[in-house]
DNA sequence: CAAAGGTCCTGCTCGC
DNA sequence: TGCGAGCAGGACCTTT
């Protein structure tokens, strides 16, 4: 389910109904989430106030007083903020109880998502330390992809979607930001000129971009914060699309596996 | 039975 | 022979 722009869209829902509140209790029903959540985490979080609400590629930042609850939604997480009186249902694993009468609440049926604490700097934790660019940075360009990717030998979806080259570039987008820049996607990361770049970093900042401001993709259950929707899948061009004729040229639309994830792409447009 | 939006970790191969 | 970099595959889990 998130990728960036749904991740993002998360962050948005929930920063103005969280920040500056303060957490009364945190409710733990499954730890066993990608890693165990910490056995400490409440009372690190007990009678904290959240500061800040901020994103690391598809890492969640809820910044406290005193350290920081990482959180990530693996495939199928999602968060809300509602009622903490609503029952909880199967896989609503864990809730961080607000002096509001609400609750942010994570659902995650495979439990591929973490939530974790640190005291110090969270960019400097193990996980977010060795991150690429921000996709929708500057830094984030042709010279980086270019100069980045001589001598790989990858497919250049799977050099998109390595977190160390750059984060939040996940299996939809990906597909979709090759198709928009035509480029191939099982074409070696090393072979690609930085023309091809310069298009490939244009296509992945618009795609992203569009897509947060849709509300993210919406594919069998995702919601955003407030339960409504996101409208992007409305807007994708090969995922999903198999045997579809392409909006480019008309040509079939083709399904392979690369790197044991579904790819998409028009073998005519992209070369 | 296969596949579904993620990504860390392990262990292998290759080249210096 | 040793070492690091790059890469493929496995692992985690539930639902449709």
């Amino acid at each position: 389910m998130p990728e960036l722009p749904e991740v993002e869209t998360t962050r948005r829902g929930i920063s103005p109904r969280i920040k500056h509140k303060t957490i009364e209790n945190v409710t733990i029903r499954h730890r066993q989430l990608r890693w165990p959540i910490p056995a400490n985490l409440k009372a690190k979080c007990k009678g904290q106030i959240i500061k800040d609400v901020s994103r690391r590629g598809k890492y969640l930042l809820i910044k406290l007083d005193t350290g920081t609850i990482i959180m990530h939604l693996g495939m199928s997480g999602s968060l809300r903020v509602i009622d903490c009186n609503i029952p909880p249902e199967k896989h609503d694993h864990i809730d961080i109880v607000l002096n509001t009468d609400k609750c942010l609440r994570l659902r995650d049926p495979r439990r591929f998502g973490a939530v974790l604490f640190t005291t110090g700097d969270p960019l400097e934790h193990k996980l977010l330390k060795h991150l690429g660019p921000e996709p929708l940075e500057k830094d984030f360009n042709a010279t980086y992809l270019f100069n980045k990717s001589r001598k790989r030998n990858l497919a250049v979806k799977l050099f998109i979607m390595d977190s160390k080259v750059v984060v939040g570039v996940g299996n939809i987008y990906a597909s979709e930001s090759l198709f928009k820049a035509g480029i191939h996607p099982k074409k070696a990361a090393g072979k690609i000129t930085k023309e091809q770049y310069a298009s490939l970093a244009r296509a992945i900042k618009s795609v992203l971009k569009a897509a947060i401001k849709s509300g993210g993709t919406t594919l069998r259950d995702f919601t955003s914060s407030d339960g409504s929707p996101g409208y992007f899948s409305q807007s994708l061009k090969v995922y999903g699309r198999k045997g579809e004729p392409c909006s480019k040229c008309g040509k079939t639309i083709t399904h392979s596996v690369i790197g044991q994830r579904a790819t998409y792409y028009c073998t005519h447009c992209q070369k």
